[in-house]
DNA sequence: AATGAATGAGCATTCATTCAT
DNA sequence: TATGAATGAATGCTCATTCAT
């Protein structure tokens, strides 16, 4: 009975958040109205104040929870695997692919993530940069192994990779892309950075 | 006579136009209060009125004027070579140093340009995407030219090469970085881009 | 408890609509705020808008409900009558008579009623003419029986006597008038529409 | 010189008056912008407060001397009748074709008027029922010479007088009726005040 | 006198949050 | 726990009025 009644709450606070998520994707965090977001979760607009401490809270709490597993998922994959440069591939590719099928929960971190906002930059600096520091990490352990160029510099190279993902991934909001073209998609930035624009065959 | 009122008048919409660029970098778009934005530029809140339609047109006749500026400057100078991987080095270069100088601006371009909103949406895909656009330009130059990998799609790599560039200079908001900084990430990009991260000393 | 709450409920829409009626006939419509009306009803200014579109959503529904029961009212007592002097004397006396008990009310009819504004003016065409056509039904059956005189345009005769009512009424928002006052006028304007003012004693 | 100055000046003065009145009658006092007038005169909005205290001065103003205007011409087509139901006939006559006339000016009393307004009550107290009180004195004049009936109070007879010819006219603002239409009005509404509702033939 | 740019007080409306039930 | 009616702070925008030119 008590397991009962937990899984209703934990129901209902996962309700909220998902419908969170698809109402700040369609009109934004600020257009957003807690009405509409109780509406989507079929819940009182009194009870999501049981669940979260406010609006502001709900967004960080996507944040927290969402892109959390996110993080822990990619960090398992590239875990199983030992190669630089396969790391990055799979980090590519799995970050496309998680990004196309979350299309909400993409344009939300893709929006809400980089308002000017004090807490919001606290959150990047924290779990978020915790993610894209896999990348600087992956470039070190590359260029230690001498796989890697050392004159490229981590701290950048691992924004500029990130940023290229981000980038790319943005115009699939809508309609969303085959599973092809994230895959393709996902080997051309991997393979840009792996090689360059400029084409060796001919040296 | 004539000319101190002109010069009054474009002294107005200049000032109330980088009050707003002031105001919305600090606070968003959506904080930032009408009255605000009066106080910086030293006018009163009606007095915006006689320059402005809505808070709303001041946030696009930021893209349109300031934006405007900014790709008017950096495609002249591109215009002035003919070397496509000098061009990306160029473009890169020039991003990023506006970027910097220009800090308000470039948190406000990269805020509140990705807001989920039609008409953000729709000056993206013309005054915006005319930009990033000559980025894939150069690309398919070079592959013509035999200098760039022929198996890279522009349409990719401009959005890649875009993002790399947005992200990197995302972290400058504060504090600003010296112009060295500035000149080493430019080159740092262009670099990946051009050669990749493996190291080909070997082979 | 259901009782409890309906009742509150309906407590509410009534008092700020009655609240609308002291505070529009005190200032006027433009004038009045809708903190006054907030603040005469008793409730936040918020909660207005719970019961009310608008302010002008307001105005509109003391005509729908206020001047609906109005005419019901008058209708029912002439249907009870069928000399049709009779019955042009109580239309005089009853509409005399509330225009002096609802002294507000009767003064938001007369100011707000005449406004130049189109969805006033639709009103004034559907509503409203219904309660003044009563007047030219009752003065052709009149005509019918022989006993008004044919050659008045009972278009024109409704809108005289309606006319002359509501100036009558006019003087009477402050101070109230006597019922005897009241009485004293109704038969004063009935009877002379009814007889005119030529003295017929001497023919 | 100094002369067409002056001309120059009451021009103004009056350009202002008329385009207020027409501008008035066309959205209501309270919608209408000071900005309105002066486009509609011709000049700047800034000139208005060189012929005018206010936006409430002018409203004034058009009650003081247009409607002073009018008064002065039926007071003077009066003093040429002695027989007193010939003087109502003419007031009738004048009054509606005066408000056929001057439609905008017409609507402009009708409604502006009678607002809930001290300044508008005064007003109405001093310059208006002057015009008004014509009426009674007439009426008295009548009773004294045996021609009117005793009985008939001229408080209220003068109000449901002028009562009668103000709603009759107020449906004429739009389309204009032809001088037909409102010579007969004025005939009826006399003949009914004259003779009553009552057919007397059979008498 | 005339102009019209500048001012800033004023107000309807929205919506996150609370709290009695 | 859950509800949703009630709250009231917050703000973009309008426009009568002023005043430097």
């Amino acid at each position: 009975m008590s397991k009962k009644t937990e899984t209703k709450e934990s129901n209902k606070h996962e309700r909220i958040l998902q419908a969170a998520i698809k109402v700040f994707a369609g009109k934004g965090f600020f257009h957003a109205r807690i009405s509409d977001i109780a509406k989507e979760a079929r819940v009182a607009d009194g009870t999501i104040y049981l669940y979260f401490e406010s609006k502001y809270d709900i967004l960080l709490s996507i944040f927290e929870e969402e892109v959390g597993k996110l993080i822990d998922d990619v960090k398992s994959r590239i875990d199983q695997e030992t190669n630089p440069q396969r790391m990055l591939e799979i980090f590519a590719s799995h970050h496309l692919s998680m990004m196309n099928r979350k299309t909400s929960l993409a344009e939300v971190i893709q929006i809400e993530l980089r308002q000017t906002n004090q807490k919001m930059k606290e959150y990047r600096n924290t779990r978020f940069s915790e993610y894209v520091n896999l990348v600087s990490t992956i470039i070190k352990q590359g260029q230690a192994e001498g796989i890697f160029r050392k004159d490229v510099k981590p701290g950048i190279a691992k924004r500029a990779f990130f940023g290229s993902l981000d980038e790319v991934s943005r115009v699939w909001t809508t309609p969303a892309p085959t599973s092809y073209e994230v895959e393709e998609t996902a080997r051309q930035v991997a393979s840009l950075f792996m090689n360059g624009l400029l084409d060796k065959k001919v040296s």
